[in-house]
DNA sequence: CGCTAAACGAGAATCATTACTAATTGAGTA
DNA sequence: TACTCAATTAGTAATGATTCTCGTTTAGCG
């Protein structure tokens, strides 16, 4: 059959694929969406809820096309990789940033960090030997909106005299 | 048979297996031998490089009560657990610090940090509504001991105008 | 078109971690 | 010293995440 309503048109014209091309890769399809799903999160996704983004738009990809490309894109620093408590997470911003765990809900919040990143790095460069080439700073607390829930349960309780309230795991 | 040679005296006396014990839980040797390897570490040990250390005192031990004690003692605050691109890793100094992860040889050493901590710390909790409870800080980058090595292959290479050095993986 | 390397999909293989269960052990008490 | 009960253990099965293998498909280029 003829080209029509081809999906994947022609090769990619993003800066991305050129640079790809360039070197004799490519920014296939499922690679483009993959790449798309992660950028377009904020929740820093596990590989697996990735698959499942990708597989709305291509349900034949494989869950090894994806955790393949995930970390094709990390090399190609398209993307980042992070392993954490909750295990291997991807993050699409790649601009120097913290981040804040939430101990009670688990989700993981972008900080602006960076300013103070400067000074702690320093810091270590000039008390160890060390070549310091970067560094990940981690926050661990109780987002807002937990914050809220617990307050509102706690008052609850004491309304209600009852025990201490279950936290819930992520 | 009668308690002839019984490798585990009377009951421990260490300050840790008295506050347990006032709790109804047992510093038993399995436990003990297990507390004793990742603090006797500073490589922050995986828990199968735990296991394997434990087993050289105790060789019918099992590795699930390798996982469960780790996981026990990092419960009780004892000892600390760390989630990092190299999976699940123990450390037995539990004073507040820092990291460094060569990222030629994959070695993890523990840098003094905790002075610039409270800043990083109060600047997020300033930014956000966020309730910081705990941060990690972890630096990246080449330890002492792998800079030497390759300014040395780097010279080699120069001697013998050959192309660029091959990094090894941890 | 036809070629070649890059990339894919499917499923097997591996590895770390957890869950389960019957047996053992420790600490207090009769 | 013997008894009892809960804590803890060894051994092993189960789970879940990640990687590997391999036959097939596809992109880009002559």
């Amino acid at each position: 059959m003829p080209s029509l309503l081809r999906s994947s048109g022609r090769s990619e014209s993003s800066a991305a694929a050129q640079s790809l091309r360039a070197r004799g890769l490519r920014l296939t399809r499922p690679r483009r969406l993959i790449l798309d799903a992660v950028q377009a999160s904020t929740a820093h996704p596990s590989a697996s809820a990735v698959y499942r983004q990708v597989r709305r738009r291509l349900p034949r990809v494989s869950l090894a096309t994806v955790y393949r490309n995930l970390r094709f894109l990390a090399a190609e620093g398209l993307l980042r990789e992070r392993a954490g408590a909750s295990g291997l997470r991807f993050d699409g911003n790649t601009r120097p940033h913290d981040h804040f765990t939430c101990v009670r809900c688990g989700r993981i919040y972008d900080v602006p960090g960076g300013g103070a990143g400067g000074g702690v790095r320093a810091r270590l460069a000039a008390t160890t030997g060390f070549e310091v080439l970067d560094h990940r700073i981690e926050f661990f607390g109780r987002c807002g909106e937990c914050r809220r829930r617990a307050r509102r349960s706690l008052t609850t309780r004491q309304r209600r005299s009852h025990g201490r309230a279950k936290p819930q795991g992520q």
